[in-house]
DNA sequence: CACATTTGTCTCATTCAATCATACAGTCGG
DNA sequence: CCGACTGTATGATTGAATGAGACAAATGTG
């Protein structure tokens, strides 16, 4: 490798000839004179030119020197520059952020988010796939990936958003038929709605309290493979249900919806941003990370006291 | 010094992103693998910036990888081209001569030479500065410095061209005025010239063999502080005087002028290049210097059987 | 002309980065 | 699931870069 070229002898270089001394651009540089002079000899020993004419009192480049002396200006200056920029780059949103969420919480929360980000930073560009899962966050470049749910792979570098409920729902009038006193363990032969999306469709547990827990395995009236169907259906008032708190706290709180057994609750679910395996975080999905937190936290502040309130 | 901007990696990391993997650009660059990954893994330390997002099956450059890249290869195609100039400078002749020559011995020898200097290398330019004693080498920016007679400092870097030898002429006219079976010892009371240019112009050691050595002390009739100047005056009869062989040689060969005591011999002096103190010599220099010592060689050659024709 | 000062270079010991060989872990095609 | 390939981590080793100090040369001063 050490071939030839190596650049890091012409920031001594130019030291040297804008200083006009050996020993002003050691100083300069802070180094000792006997490392100028050394690493001068050797870039004329590579060259194998002359390029700067030196006794103990003047200093003069030779005409290859000054050549040299401007193209490595230029050099440096472009070096400089673009070291710069990345460190700027680093230090400020810039370009594109290219991001995946799933369908429901991205409407849900994401694209507000991304709302504010653009207002925040008008200079940059969001992509967003709206996709359930994302394969390679490599091969196609994605900055940050939000999950929701479980993840299948806790080793991959990812962050912890916040929580989210699981809430069964019905239409008012679907809830009105639900038979009095039922209870979660009595539920099994409601008019259950199945998402296939998620693991486990069928069964569900509840809990109550620190200890009381109910499982129910489920006899749905119908199942889709689609979270957004599914909750189609159910406000068409085909059934009951179970959806993320995000989509359905607006429904709830218009009225819209109902929650059922509204003293028991569902497992909780995760919500991560997951990023590609990279060394160093880029400001802009630092900057849109920071957002994103801030929107859950306030979302799950309000939400439960909304829903107890109902 | 290593504060920052190591120019080195950069190559490392173009090299990666032109072969598409750490393991090619290796093989490229002719290292290890792993010297490779620790390159960039500093580079992307120092900028603080991800580069190159990696699997061990696919390789992509980020947004920044991409934009550095493209500032990369911008300055290491310049560099390289700097590199290759200066390193085609030291091959082959371009740019500026410099240099200084004696009057006399330059119009005699220097200038042909420099025209066929110029003939061989149509890129060239050639600066000559016709002065007897020019002090500062690197001051002035002189490539070379002609030097005839006796070298001072011989510690200088200096190479000698040839020698010269000195002979005591006059117009034929004025030889016919000499007292027949004047020989050196006799030779006080002739009409001397005196060359105010010369360390001691008025003392003149002959020799005849080996042995027979013969001191003068002159009394001239007329003294000038500059050698054409005592040349000329010789030419219109004045008197006699001592010149180099290069100067009198074309007089001498045309019948305009004869030379004194053709049995006796006067010091020989040296004719030297003299060098400013650089580590390399530019091909500039050193192809004329071949072509001068070239004309010197010839030039010797010639003149001795030249003048013991006459 | 001797002297002091400044400057670039040299020498030598030391430190640190670069390098390599090897082993390892993750990915992907079959 | 297995094997092949890739990037990374790990020490050991080499070599380059570095600094302190001595030295020689050049220059200005008195």
């Amino acid at each position: 490798m050490s071939d030839f070229l190596n650049l890091n002898r012409l920031i001594f270089f130019t030291a040297v000839v804008e200083a006009g001394s050996f020993t002003a651009a050691a100083d300069r540089l802070g180094v000792a004179k006997a490392v100028v002079s050394h690493q001068i000899a050797r870039l004329e020993e590579e060259l194998g030119v002359t390029l700067l004419m030196r006794t103990t009192r003047r200093l003069h480049a030779t005409e290859e020197g000054n050549l040299f002396y401007e193209r490595c200006v230029i050099i440096l200056r472009q070096a400089e520059t673009a070291y710069g920029e990345m460190s700027q780059r680093n230090a400020e949103p810039s370009g594109t952020l290219t991001l995946t969420a799933p369908l429901d919480y991205g409407a849900a929360v994401v694209a507000p988010t991304i709302a504010a980000y653009l207002l925040a930073y008008p200079q940059m560009r969001v992509d967003v796939i709206f996709d359930d899962s994302v394969s390679d966050l490599i091969a196609e470049r994605i900055d940050l990936s939000i999950r929701v749910g479980w993840l299948a792979d806790s080793s991959q570098r990812a962050r912890r958003l916040g929580t989210f409920e699981q809430v069964l729902v019905a239409t008012p009038s679907v809830a009105a038929r639900v038979p009095a006193g039922t209870v979660p363990a009595t539920s099994a032969d409601l008019p259950w709605i199945a998402n296939g999306a998620l693991k486990n469709p069928l069964r569900w547990t509840f809990s109550r309290g620190q200890t009381e827990t109910v499982t129910v395995e489920t006899r749905p009236i119908m199942t889709t493979d689609k979270t957004p169907a599914s909750y189609a259906c159910m406000l068409a008032g085909v059934g009951i249900s179970v959806f993320p708190d995000y989509m359905v706290d607006a429904d709830i709180r218009a009225g819209t919806i109902t929650r059922l057994f509204p003293d028991w609750t569902l497992p909780q679910g995760g919500i991560h941003a997951v990023f590609p395996p990279a060394r160093f975080r880029p400001a802009k999905v630092r900057a849109f990370l920071d957002m994103l937190v801030l929107a859950e936290r306030k979302r799950t502040r309000k939400t439960p006291e909304a829903l107890r309130d109902k």
